[in-house]
DNA sequence: GTGAATCCGTGTCCGGCGGACACAGTTATT
DNA sequence: AATAACTGTGTCCGCCGGACACGGATTCAC
């Protein structure tokens, strides 16, 4: 990779040092100038650049002139690009939506627990990259976590299957976000490979015939597609979650 | 990014020569010294630098020594690291598992699909991180797509919705494969997390309660609650089919 | 009030990255 | 034999993440 990344301290050493990083307390210095940045502005700024260039854009130097400062600079406040990133990462989740009161009306609940959480990769595309391999979490990406398992309370689930079940939900909006990423700005990068698929499958049907059928007999705009895929997932999962449930009961 | 990339016909053009490159055919030069080298090839000896050290340790440079090559000429077969990238996803992603003879078991074949699927993830981590984003597809991965939409040929699905499930089962298959990733050479990487989120938990949660109790209550072994966490998302899906199709009939 | 300890942001350097381009050597056509 | 096409190579560029030494700012102990 481009990373000269640094490679002592694999593991576990990291993921402690991240965790520091995201859950605080910073360690005020008592003596010395006094600092000019905080984490909190290092982050926005980085989910500045990442909002408008993509995750690709940001780097060190490129976070740094933002703030108008050097890139050295910003070693003093975070260890390397992977911590950067995990703040980035926390700060674009939030805030999270407003809370109702809580109802006993789980399915409602995670379904628009789903659909803010698909709301805000749309927001910010760029998470999906930013999220892949085990990673350690933030305080508000747990909290996003803390409503979709606080939906399951009164239903009887154990506790591992109400993470299970949020885990699930998850992969789902990952996978329509992932779906119609950068759908907005590129002007349809999901448009043009429908077409360039499109044109695949004519050339090489013959040996795709259950997808040829499948795609032809689709063959709505790119986008309600998405949405069609969305809803249809959402409400086969919601209702494995219900039948699950009515077993139980 | 690290990447000088290049960043003219972004779009469609980009994958086009994608298409073109994973379909085929290679345009066969007419005069000129042999070649040395074929994309099956560079294709390997890039999956087994990914193998072997990840994703972030294939580069042009790293590819072609493997072939002992100056890297530029793995430009004359390949446009650029993305197109290297995706010729790599198709080839790690065959070979397909064994075609079982077609049976009306549509849930027993897409559990098994799905299984196979994750056992692919699981030999080729990096796979993960190389799929992410809108992509253009190569012919083995559009193989594992008609395997899926063939399964539910005789159901009452229409074929979007056939698409839809495929993707949905995808997507549970790849947020598996994520929290199982590198958890077998890494010596545990997963349980190192576990056990970091442990004590964020033990110092901050009082401010997620519902996520305390569940995971204190499932503190099972991280293996056991993958493999609890698979299959749990599995049937849940299976289910949520199973509840559309017996409404159709 | 003053010296020492501490921490800030900067400048410079390194190896490695993706990629452009000119070049000499090899090959099939004419 | 001349030519046109194509090969792999070497060199160059700008950018990347990161190490490290440095001078100036700030605050503490005395």
């Amino acid at each position: 990779m481009a990373e000269g990344t640094r490679d002592g301290d694999s593991g576990e050493a990291r993921h402690a040092a991240t965790a520091r990083l995201l859950w605080g307390p910073q360690p005020q210095p008592a003596r010395g100038p006094r600092r000019t940045l905080d984490l909190a502005r290092i982050a926005r700024a980085g989910v500045a650049v990442a909002d408008a260039e993509g995750l690709a854009a940001v780097s060190m130097q490129r976070v740094a002139s933002q703030l108008d400062v050097t890139k050295m600079a910003l070693y003093r406040y975070v260890p390397g690009k992977a911590e950067l990133v995990a703040l980035m990462v926390d700060a674009a989740l939030a805030p999270l939506p407003p809370e109702d009161e809580p109802r006993p009306d789980w399915r409602g609940q995670l379904a628009a627990w789903a659909q803010h959480l698909l709301h805000g990769f749309g927001r910010h595309p760029w998470l999906l990259d930013a999220t892949v391999g085990p990673r350690m979490m933030g305080p508000v990406e747990l909290a996003w976590l803390e409503r979709a398992v606080a939906a399951l309370d009164g239903t009887p689930l154990t506790g591992a299957e109400r993470l299970d079940a949020a885990v699930l939900l998850t992969g789902h909006v990952r996978t329509l976000a992932q779906q119609g990423a950068a759908a907005g700005p590129g002007g349809g990068a999901e448009a043009q490979l429908h077409a360039v698929l499109g044109g695949v499958l004519r050339d090489h049907g013959d040996r795709f015939p259950a997808v040829t059928t499948a795609f032809h007999a689709a063959a709505t705009a790119p986008a309600a597609a998405r949405d069609q895929a969305w809803e249809f997932g959402l409400h086969r999962i919601l209702d494995g979650l219900e039948t699950l449930i009515a077993e139980r009961s």
